[in-house]
DNA sequence: GCCAATACTTGACTTAGTCCAGAATAAGCG
DNA sequence: CGCTTATTCTGGACTAAGTCAAGTATTGGC
């Protein structure tokens, strides 16, 4: 597994340190943690390791399309290992808690928006906001059809 | 205007003031500004305002449906009134400026997300990403064919 | 093993936003 | 109109997340 990692960051032309080892493997480890969480984790492994190390190692990933930051609304970043899928987030409003989720349609017809404002477009964001079981189990809001309909666009 | 604005607070039980107003008077001409921007607005109309009311007020217009904000990555909040229409935005990673867009397909077919994972989904947000016409024409980067295809879902 | 490039550390700083206690104001009521 | 009470506003301290900059350490090619 750091043998993987290893390579991964030699292919990208990027230098092994242990910071990036560690900081790939708390990826790995622990999905959609935010910098902290993984500075936390890293410590755990090499002992120590300073914020700026954080921070630059999460860009210079992110950067280079080995690491991928969400931010939703309310929440410090948050990245993930798991790139090129095509895949969303689901985020509990409550509880903060996010899931990955796969587009149902796929090959995202719809976000070929029919006007881009002379823009290049490259990315479409998709975060969908809801309440997770144990959040809505817990205050007994709303329905409890686990598939509610009036979502918007 | 103000006449507007101030049958609207009343409509959803909110107290009258200078404040609100000026707020409200200030997302319209300004959509899309963050807290600080449509501060300075207020008081050019008003004289004056502390942060915490605007905060405040944005925030309560936001909880009842009045205002819209919206958080992109690497952003503070933006605020729109333009609510309940079904329409996303599209932000320029260079400068930052933000234009409402309408999802192509109308009535968010792809947004159903086929495993809810037990959410009770409420909302799907979308933000598209790419460079502004400007933008573009300055630093000259990838493609000028104003319609790229390399979107992810 | 040496050297240049790259990466890491430390600590100050910035930005966006929140918390709190007290003063001011809006609106219902006699 | 004047009183009362709930709500809102102010000002100032505080926090969280992240950036900047200067100096030190490590990596990897020769």
């Amino acid at each position: 597994m750091n043998e993987d990692a290893e390579r991964l960051l030699r292919q990208h032309g990027l230098q092994v340190t242990a910071q990036r080892l560690a900081v790939l493997r708390a990826m790995a480890t622990h999905p959609h943690a935010t910098a902290d969480e993984l500075a936390d984790d890293v410590r755990g492994t090499i002992g120590s390791i300073s914020r700026q190390a954080v921070y630059d190692t999460l860009g210079t990933l992110a950067e280079r399309g080995l690491a991928r930051r969400i931010q939703p609304a309310g929440s410090p970043a948050r990245y993930e290992d798991r790139v090129g899928d095509n895949h969303h987030h689901l985020v509990c409003r409550a509880c903060g808690v996010m899931v990955d989720i796969d587009c149902a349609v796929g090959d995202a017809p719809c976000l070929s928006a029919d006007d881009d404002h002379g823009f290049e477009i490259d990315e479409a964001e998709v975060i969908y906001w809801g309440y997770c079981p144990g959040c809505r189990s817990q205050f007994a809001g709303g329905n409890t059809t686990g598939n509610s309909n009036n979502r918007k666009g």
